[in-house]
DNA sequence: CTGAAAGCGCTAACAA
DNA sequence: TTGTTAGCGCTTTCAG
């Protein structure tokens, strides 16, 4: 078969393509006879404008990246359905990019990002980004953007994220009250921002408290492999016995703490009380259930969304440079921290 | 900042836009030292085609459609992973749309995917989808596609599935050797190829364990949302406490399950086996950890993407019409059905 | 080895 | 109301 297009059409009827183009728009200068007959041909043969050629034309693409870290992962994965939902109801379309925590894929995709291929972008930046030159370009060439969850801080940039600092003092906090006398905070990456500010929180909470600045390690890094973290977490609690609350920064890291404790006979919340930053579905579940701070990941994507369609769509009213909106994540006691 | 095209860099480097497009795809016919000089500037401009002015131009775009139901599902999030995972090597671009589990929007999809958007697609059918008209169109259009996971059944294409009828064949049997005396599968579509080879391979099971055809019925239909999944199991066990052991056919029904059991104290492993097809990381720390059925998310979706890459490529060498590949599923035995 | 020219399929002035 | 025309930025013959 061979390629339909515009000019199949416009043969067929006897008419110009120009006339077909504004028909298929259904332009206000083509009558109302013709615009029927050239639906109903274009319907008949199943015609379908080729996006590029109006793409090149139009100088638009009505398509949007996604760069993110990782989409086997419960926040992101809704955060992509909210993304998801608002896209459809644009009729745009969504490239999915993954950087695995890679700086060196984020920084090559953003840059393929100025090519024209996409109308906008929204960005979760990888552990190991801590440079924005890369973003820099996006905004010189006036691509809109918009950071979601993790982003980039000092950076003036339309964000979407939730109160990780209130949520990190939540947490210590929480784990004070139920008794906890040498509670630790797991980070996964320094350059994380929404690290930085969670484990900000926890440490302001417990110097509140009274803990000393140089009592202990408050905060404590934990990265790698599944099984990395495994070990990592292992040693942790086999060479300090006096760890009896651990706050995980990421959901990562709560799994492999339940995994731990099941491998050491470690009862949890009797010997360690875990509070976990984490959208599992399964925390209610869980043995035992687990207490989280669980973050609105469909409100974050569907957020993020609205705010790019309304700079893309350049009715920018209310949405600066520096516009960030932070939707509050919600804490949810269960038994890992029974007192 | 005026737009950079081919064009621009002639321009500056005194040379014909065909000689710095050739130089640029690195052809023979061009000088080294030419080449030289046009990606140096190239580099420093950080020129970046324009995609679909080559798309338009080469009538390939180096972009695939993943089409599915879901992207918040362990199970299709490790597949896009291993999808991104070979389209990346290829340095092909993914878009994905999904579908909600709704045939309507599953057809629309795939027929914007014959305006040479896609160079091919990757789909994983709706729960709604028992009518392949839209596939067909596909094939007409020739263009390639790959069935992944809930495939179309008696419509010959290439797919990459799981073993669904053998491992719906264990589950049965691993529930009667721990001794169930009335274990139902819990369905979650008719017209699902997942849910119908499971099933059937459970009903195979069981009937040749000597239970009759019309003792109960075996199989139980559920779905809707996740209340009504609840209402429908509790309702379930309530008016059927002779009910001892189940199979959730997909991992949604098996995250019910144990919300029911824990409202109504119903006690898994001791009063109801549950065996569920799951992905679920957390399986082994759910109270009581989870006997599952565990396909190969990512192998799938790799498999699915290189057999579709296979075929855009043209090197059909052992692809044909009706290659299904079948990567075998684990069972692992949990505490959730200890005898 | 380099360049001129045609054209991918569509849109949008501008004419008729 | 319809048609003519000139591109969007790139690739690819074909000439030079």
């Amino acid at each position: 078969m061979s390629k339909l297009t515009i000019k199949t059409l416009a043969k067929q009827l006897g008419l110009s393509i120009a006339t077909v183009s504004k028909a298929l728009k259904d332009s206000h200068e083509i009558s109302a006879e013709t615009k029927k007959k050239v639906m109903a041909l274009a319907n008949e043969l199943n015609y379908v404008p080729n996006p590029y050629a109006s793409s090149l034309r139009k100088q638009k693409s009505k398509t949007i990246a996604v760069i993110l870290p990782e989409v086997a992962d419960n926040f992101f994965s809704l955060a992509i359905n909210g993304i998801q939902a608002v896209a459809a109801t644009k009729h745009y379309h969504v490239l999915i990019y993954l950087s695995h925590e890679s700086f060196e894929i984020e920084k090559n995709t953003v840059n393929h990002c100025l090519s024209g291929r996409v109308d906008g972008v929204l960005i979760s930046v990888s552990s190991e980004t801590s440079d924005a030159a890369h973003i820099e370009k996006l905004k010189n060439e006036n691509i809109p953007f918009v950071f979601f969850d993790r982003e980039f801080e000092n950076f003036a940039a339309p964000k979407v994220i939730t109160n990780d600092y209130e949520c990190g003092y939540a947490a210590a906090k929480l784990l004070l009250k139920k008794g906890c006398k040498h509670p630790v905070f797991l980070s996964t990456s320094k350059d994380l921002s929404i690290c930085s500010k969670r484990s900000a929180g926890f440490t302001a909470a417990l110097t509140e408290e009274g803990f000393l600045k140089n009592q202990y390690e408050f905060v404590i890094d934990c990265t790698g492999t599944h099984e990395q973290i495994f070990d990592q977490i292992q040693d942790l609690l086999k060479n300090n016995p006096q760890i009896d609350g651990i706050v995980a920064s990421v959901e990562r890291l709560a799994m492999q703490i339940y995994m731990v404790s099941v491998a050491n006979n470690i009862s949890i919340p009797k010997d360690l009380k875990v509070v976990a930053f984490s959208t599992l579905e399964t925390a209610p579940i869980l043995n035992p259930s687990l207490t989280t701070i669980t973050q609105p990941a469909f409100e974050i994507g569907k957020t993020a969304a609205e705010v790019l369609f309304t700079m893309i769509e350049k009715k920018k009213h209310n949405i600066t440079a520096d516009t960030v909106m932070v939707l509050p994540s919600a804490l949810i006691e269960r038994n890992s921290t029974l007192a």
